[in-house]
DNA sequence: AATTGTGAAGCATTTCACAGCT
DNA sequence: AGCTGTGAAATGCTTCACAATT
């Protein structure tokens, strides 16, 4: 699971890592911002999120040189440049499949913290689903996904469907022009190469985590 | 983020990411088991989880030599062993810290698909929460957090609390006995080098994808 | 004096390739 | 004849260490 770093190399070829380090740059930057602080050294971004300041540096220089020798990262330069490389100098619409449990928290959270990437279209199959508003967004059914996605031009989608659902879903989100999905459903997705899926499934994630708590383990 | 490999070493030294495979491999036996298949070989299994065959008998090959030469692996046999590897051979114990939209969703997740980690506690700060039942659990103040997670065994915990309460309610996991949290908080926890922390932040999952959607990127 | 940017070294993980069993 | 188990090679990422710059 996790990234699937595509073989279709993006510019000089980026490190997944690299990218998922980025918006906890970015969050830290925010935050020395509000603290009115206007240059930092990558020894302190490294306090601040655990990463070494070495690690921080080559980061970003898959990008470029944004610093000043000597002196270190104006704050508000950087968060800049890097919100420029994701891609959330303006906003992200999203879709969400999937209008249960787990999907309306994930709605009600991307409320909760203002935040670029907004969902702006939610489909579900349930009838008595379709047509009430999360965070003011309208549930429309599924028939729509195209129509609806391809119109607010979301290139980003969020399932969080049942497993059995979730191909079908991935593959329509995927024609109607989505590039990168958030999947929550437990089932492998098959998707074109261009297209990049990151999945969380809170199952295997339990199942992993429970090794680490099984104590004195003898040879097996 | 993602999972802190601790340098506290257990037996021979097994790769994180190799942990984070075996919950694959072992659903992927169980469904094989389902189909009434008896005797899976590492190609078909690398067919059915997306890992290249090598991989799996690498990964495998870190507790012992479990297949037969020239036949390939019984199905049931592999899963025991993983199942025991995981400590999933029997329930394992879960605390649930905040019961909001998220730890609720998590809560009935759970439940949906029979699963050896249990959530046997639940706890919440709001009083309107406190009494309520999730899935037959009675959620309970956190101000009884310490006894219930020290009388239940609970070693594993998801804390799915706003961010300015995360650091806390790890540091009272951790004293009351836990050693893997799951963390959906967007706030990075300062947790001693024994226990491990595997951390979900919704909002940085979504600004990573958000870069491979940004189409045609020029020079930054 | 301090801190970036970066080649080179060091590790970790994956892939290769094949000997060893059944 | 087929498939596992595993050293060796390859790759990818991190850390080191220092020259470059302010």
């Amino acid at each position: 699971m996790s990234l699937t770093s595509r073989e279709a190399g993006r510019r000089p070829r980026i490190p997944d890592v690299t990218i998922k380090r980025l918006p906890v740059y970015l969050r830290a930057l925010d935050e020395a911002g509000e603290r009115g602080v206007e240059i930092v050294s990558s020894a302190e971004l490294a306090r601040q999120t655990g990463f070494t300041s070495e690690q921080i540096r080559k980061d970003l220089a898959y990008f470029g040189a944004f610093g000043t020798r000597g002196v270190g990262y104006d704050v508000g330069t950087l968060a800049d440049r890097i919100r420029r490389i994701l891609g959330l100098h303006r906003v992200v619409p999203a879709a969400l499949v999937g209008a249960g449990h787990l999907g309306t928290a994930l709605a009600r959270y991307n409320l909760t913290r203002p935040h670029p990437v907004r969902i702006e279209a939610i489909f579900d199959v349930a009838p008595d689903k379709v047509g009430t508003s999360i965070e003011g967004v309208t549930v429309e059914p599924v028939e729509r996904l195209e129509e609806t996605v391809r119109a607010k031009g979301c290139r980003l989608a969020i399932l969080a469907v049942p497993a059995p659902a979730a191909q079908e879903a991935a593959q329509r989100l995927v024609a109607a022009g989505v590039e990168a999905i958030l999947n929550f459903a437990p089932a492998q997705l098959q998707v074109p190469a261009h297209v990049q899926v990151q999945h969380i499934d809170l199952g295997l994630e339990l199942e992993s985590l429970a090794y680490y708590t099984a104590g004195e383990r003898l040879s097996v």
